[in-house]
DNA sequence: GCCGTTTTCGGCCCGACTGTTTTCAGTCG
């Protein structure tokens, strides 16, 4: 038997761990930058990067050359990196989590180790505590205070916790209009990964352009929901607040408007990929403008596309922004027209109070999503409160409802459970009499998740899979399934696979719902709603799938219902 | 380490803030 291949996350999570070393060691930047991207990239590839390497095929992914697929190939043959290996019998793995402290970095921490023999935090927290930080030049009484308060606000080994964009999105809209009504405001917005809609964020980015800048950060600073000033200058600062996210602002003059909103929306790695190209072309890239190197002149923007444009790429929407390739399909202008969520014509993953979570009535979920502008509306509640006749108790429902709203329409769903066995918890003569069925994992998320998400597929009363790996984002991991041979079943069969806007879900993630849409899958764009509040998830749902690349023809609820059952066939 | 519409060698984004300094290195995004 081969054992299975290793996840693109732990591959991933070693490359992490060799930068983090090979940088303490003093190693060269470039490298240690190298193994990074090459970290990022393969945990953002959908399909199984050991596999490809394997194959010999993952060097066609950018960033990954002939030495880094050896390495991969040598972890799925061997179980272990000898590099990292190396580096791990040299450094004391531990030091590499000084630098989770902010303001730590990797000259620091190797320097705290070498010269003081500290390798583990609580030698740190003591070294701090007995002022022998202090003692290495360039390092004074204060670098030990902000040692002290890290380690007492839990900061440590782990990741920094991130928080979700459904809950982020709404604080920064807020600091959006706080800092608008302020007298020197002259544009506000937000930026950063919440406007790439990314699904987690680790600070919340908001620009701005005003009359006075200095005038407007201390606005911001002084917010009353600020609880702590992280750093404060006049063009630039940083808070906590109260409910301990993190908060930045940058402040420009309004001529170069455009460059900042660009810069300051990111991702990291498109603007690197964007400037390293202009430099080759001879320009110089900042957020105060774009700088032709021969001549020194300096040209700013007041908008982005006109940036864009100068730079000779097509408008790129915020949420391509992740060097996936968009800088070359915005030269060739072969850029998707992305989907908007005002091209959502129906929700087709909801449940009422016929699930026992539910909150909200048939017909109040049906008259609110008809106030969203909808057409229809699939009723998917959990099949194991439908069973013993109440499915027709539901149906009836539905029908009575029907018959009170004009020009939209409740159509009989269920969302029913894909058993640890593979088995759709539904008899099939009733799934016979239903408009729509989505069939989700539930449990047992490590039984075979593959096996059964594909038998599922194969039940052909079976129209669409729900939130695909069963994923709760910081929470728990999901199935760990073989992406391509679920897509290309689905493809087979004419299977949806939804893109769910639940917060904690988005499930497809933004990789996954992009090879699914590339191999030609119908992709619904569901909430999941569970109350008449949650249709709003939709824009969460919205901002994936537009992440994935999506256009409104492969985003399937853009259809009318009329429509969908005859791609139904 | 990766990469190539001047390169298979010699490059590799750019600027703000902090703490410790008397002009800068480290860190961060």
């Amino acid at each position: 038997m081969i054992a299975a291949s290793p996840r693109n996350t732990d591959l991933a999570d070693q490359f992490d761990q060799l930068a983090d070393l090979s940088e303490i060691l003093g190693e060269q930047s470039f490298r240690v930058a190298a193994y990074r991207r090459a970290a990022t990239r393969i945990r953002d590839t959908a399909s199984s990067v050991a596999e490809l390497a394997l194959q010999g095929k993952a060097k066609e992914l950018p960033d990954i050359g002939k030495t880094i697929e050896a390495k991969i190939v040598e972890i799925a043959e061997t179980g272990e990196m000898a590099a990292l290996a190396k580096r791990r019998a040299e450094v004391p793995v531990e030091v590499a989590s000084f630098m989770r402290l902010p303001g730590l970095g990797p000259k620091t921490a190797a320097r705290i180790w070498r010269e003081l023999g500290v390798s583990t935090l609580a030698e740190l927290q003591n070294a701090a505590e007995s002022q022998r930080i202090r003692a290495l030049s360039g390092l004074g009484a204060a670098t030990e205070t902000k040692i002290l308060k890290a380690l007492a606000e839990g900061a440590g080994p782990s990741e920094p916790r991130r928080g979700l964009l459904g809950k982020g999105l709404p604080v920064v809209r807020e600091v959006v209009e706080a800092l608008r009504s302020h007298p020197s405001a002259i544009d506000v917005s937000d930026a950063g990964s919440t406007r790439r809609r990314r699904e987690t964020f680790r600070d919340l980015d908001v620009i701005a352009t005003s009359t006075d800048p200095a005038a407007l950060t201390a606005h911001f600073v002084s917010l009353p929901w600020v609880l702590e000033v992280v750093a404060h200058g006049e063009t630039k600062a940083t808070v906590i607040d109260r409910g301990g996210l993190r908060l930045d602002l940058r402040v420009v003059p309004p001529e170069c408007y455009g460059d900042l909103l660009q810069h300051f929306t990111g991702s990291k790695d498109h603007n690197v990929a964007l400037r390293e190209d202009a430099q080759r072309r001879g320009l110089s890239i900042s957020e105060y403008g774009v700088t032709v190197v021969e001549t020194g002149e300096v040209k700013t923007f007041r908008d982005e596309a006109a940036l864009y444009a100068f730079l000779g790429y097509a408008y790129i929407p915020p949420e391509l922004r992740e060097d996936g390739g968009e800088l070359e399909a915005a030269r060739a202008g072969k850029l998707p027209h992305l989907v908007k969520l005002a091209d959502l014509r129906g929700e087709m993953h909801c449940h009422s109070t016929w699930s026992a979570d539910g909150k909200a009535t048939i017909e109040e979920m049906a008259t609110a999503a008809a106030a969203r502008g909808y057409e229809f509306l699939c009723l998917t509640d959990h099949s194991h409160y439908l069973r013993e006749g109440r499915i027709e108790e539901q149906w009836a429902e539905i029908d009575d409802v029907n018959g009170r709203l004009d020009s939209f329409r409740v159509l009989r769903g269920v969302e029913a459970n894909i058993n640890a066995n593979g088995i759709v918890d539904v008899p099939d003569d009733v799934l016979a009499q239903l408009d729509w069925v989505v069939a989700s994992l539930h449990t047992s998320f490590d039984k075979n998740p593959t096996e059964r998400v594909l038998a599922a597929i194969d039940n052909p009363h079976v129209d669409c899979i729900g939130h695909l790996t069963g994923r709760r984002i910081s929470r728990r991991h999901g199935a760990d399934l073989d992406i391509d041979r679920v897509i290309g079943h689905a493809v087979e069969t004419g299977t949806a696979l939804e893109i769910n806007g639940q917060p904690d879900r988005l499930d497809m993630r933004d990789a996954h719902a992009r090879l699914a849409g590339e191999a030609g899958v119908l992709i619904p764009v569901n909430t999941d709603a569970h109350s008449v509040e949650s249709l709003a998830y939709a824009e969460l749902g919205i901002g994936q799938a537009r992440r994935a690349w999506l256009t409104k023809e492969q985003v399937l609820n853009t259809r009318s219902w009329v429509e969908i059952e005859v791609g139904k066939t």
